[in-house]
DNA sequence: CGGTATCCATTCTGATACTG
DNA sequence: CAGTATCAGAATGGATACCG
């Protein structure tokens, strides 16, 4: 006689596994731009440019490159406006929006951490 | 006159900012091995090989290198037991405990969201 | 077993120039 | 304004060999 058992999360992906999907993903989440680009688009849809602005540092390259990507995740949309010259804003979809709790966790835990990180970096740096 | 007002996170730490230090820790928790790494040892302290082990994919120097960056960030605890061989385990430390929830939302976000994604990539990659 | 050091191919990334 | 293309230099990461 077989047994069936009700799993509460029946999730068969495993990251852990180096050739499952969601190891790539998670790869890809785990990028220099992504949080910030993110919790960028928290409040509202924002132009290429304005972006770009708030993300001291980044390049243009990387900034389309990092949109790009998400945009093909279905994270993030991508609206163009025909006029001259050419409007391009970006804004979370409903799938962004419910990974930005997460991202947001992450800034917000470098934030609060910073001093204790830092003072920890110190005593490991002076006992070598 | 002069009016101070109290606010309730009064984090001068802005990760926008490029010379922010949150910047660079952001960066440094968005590295492809470390959310692995700190889920890993959620349940409790592994040694090395078991974490390469459990990790499936990642190089020696790879998780040698994620390591240290964590203990010298006061994430991760380094634990030599002089035996022979050695023995060498690697635990959460209290701040570490602190950030996982943070890494396991974004693994889980990523296993329930796995579909998603991937129908959204191919919609994505089929109108080009 | 855990770790370091070295070598080397690959990838990444910033700068620059150019298009619609 | 938004984006692509290109190229050279930097950073990355895997393989290998070796040490305590």
């Amino acid at each position: 006689m077989t047994t069936t058992v009700t799993c509460p999360t029946p999730t068969p992906f495993d990251p852990f596994d180096a050739n499952c999907p969601t190891r790539q993903l998670l790869d890809e989440l785990s990028d220099k731009w992504v949080c910030l680009v993110l919790v960028a688009l928290g409040p509202g849809p924002l132009r290429h440019g304005e972006l770009k602005r708030r993300i001291l540092g980044v390049s243009q390259k990387m900034l389309t490159q990092t949109l790009r990507n998400l945009e093909r995740d279905g994270i993030v949309e991508r609206t163009i406006t025909a006029s001259v010259p050419v409007r391009v804003d970006y804004e979370l979809t409903p799938l962004g929006r419910s990974l930005m709790p997460v991202v947001d966790a992450l800034k917000t835990w470098a934030q609060a951490h910073m001093d204790e990180v830092e003072s920890s970096r110190e005593r490991y740096d002076a006992r070598v």
